[in-house]
DNA sequence: ATTCATAATTATTGATGCAAAATATTTTAA
DNA sequence: TTAAAATATTTTGCATCAATAATTATGAAT
């Protein structure tokens, strides 16, 4: 009896996939042991494939293996967000100095298409959030260096275990929404060190809006 | 039979530690397929634990799975190998730049005895490689970002991966030995922007003498 | 009553087996 | 002779089974 769909995907990727989900909410809490046993029951699977995907969210970052001791999921102490912000600010705004200095028209139009896109989400918050994804994706598409967008997105999930996600914060939206008209200004007027900074200061203030 | 010994670590980890071995020696090619079966029989062991240590090694980049055609040694293109010097530059000059900034004097001494052990091993091509690595993993301690440590540890494997490694080109080692100086000096007189910028002209000079 | 040792239970780790899918080979027809 | 189809072989992926290690519980001794 197959309690998962059989996608084109393994096994192992989709209960990567549907674990990452109930660590982000919270169903599996941080820190606490992931019972492989019941959870395979629970799915309908056998524990090879759990084991599986348990390695790759390990590598992610997301649960830590402790040797005969089993899965954890990871826990993100203040310092270790502060650490996570800071390099996402690095590489992130490091990808918006590559895109200032050689995006063509085309993807410069993309991004202010984007960008109207999202200030007309500003008053629905899923909405925002997926649009505000697709602009720093879009961003680091362009930037064109797949070791940098592997590495932001795993960080980019250690981000999501925090409880608070600066984005649920009252105003951040606003606040967040008037950076992304300044990195946008300084990438279509291809000035890469105002947007690099631009995008360094968003993210601090991510940051700040998170803890 | 036990036909690894059988360390504290788990098997998986021993098997990935293994591959990684052969794949930086080459004996498995870049490209090319991995094949469980013959493997897993040669090392007297089930496919389990194998297939556990080639999930880890693609998470680190090492190889490619390719869904139900296994997996494959990754293949670093010329563009790779300028998108990982990039971000390894971008990565460590920013590590140089906190501990620039942070470092306490006894670190600061350690670094200059690091030097110092760095000039004496010039003539002893392993031993300066040795070294070389642990100036730059102190660093990173220094500067103390887990996240980053393993992003970094991650990158310089794939570095490996490439058969020219900068440090074997002919006048490579007294020019790396040079910058590291420059670098030295500017951790030493606390100049946090000096610092990253010398780290990654360090970098950018490598990756010219690996390609 | 408390501590140490031993036994029992529980959970992780590794091995084996089986089915499905993909690739290679062979056969047949045009 | 070549191309297409069918068959056979190889290989991945998942499940089940066995063994090893660790933790907990129980009992005895001080």
């Amino acid at each position: 009896m197959p309690a998962l769909s059989l996608a084109p995907r393994a096994l192992y990727e989709e209960v990567a996939e549907l674990l990452r989900q109930r660590i982000f909410a919270r169903e599996l809490e941080a820190g606490s042991w992931i019972d492989e046993l019941r959870i395979a029951e629970a799915l309908g699977i056998s524990r090879t494939p759990l084991r599986e995907a348990l390695k790759v969210l390990a590598a992610e970052g997301l649960v830590t293996m402790k040797v005969r001791r089993g899965a954890y999921v990871t826990e993100v102490s203040e310092k270790d967000l502060r650490d996570v912000y800071h390099l996402l600010a690095l590489l992130e705004s490091d990808a918006a100095r590559v895109v200032a200095a050689s995006a063509n028209q085309a993807q410069m139009e993309q991004i202010q298409a984007l960008q109207k896109e999202l200030e007309e989400a500003v008053a629905y918050r899923d909405r925002f959030f997926a649009i505000n994804e697709a602009f720093h994706m879009f961003l680091l598409q362009i930037a064109d260096n797949r070791w940098r967008d592997q590495m932001v997105a795993d960080l980019r999930k250690v981000m999501k275990l925090n409880r608070q996600h600066s984005l649920l914060k009252e105003g951040r939206l606003e606040q967040s929404l008037a950076e992304h008209k300044e990195i946008v200004q300084a990438l279509l007027s291809r000035q890469p060190e105002l947007a690099a900074q631009k995008m360094s200061t968003h993210f601090m203030n991510g940051l700040q809006a998170a803890q």
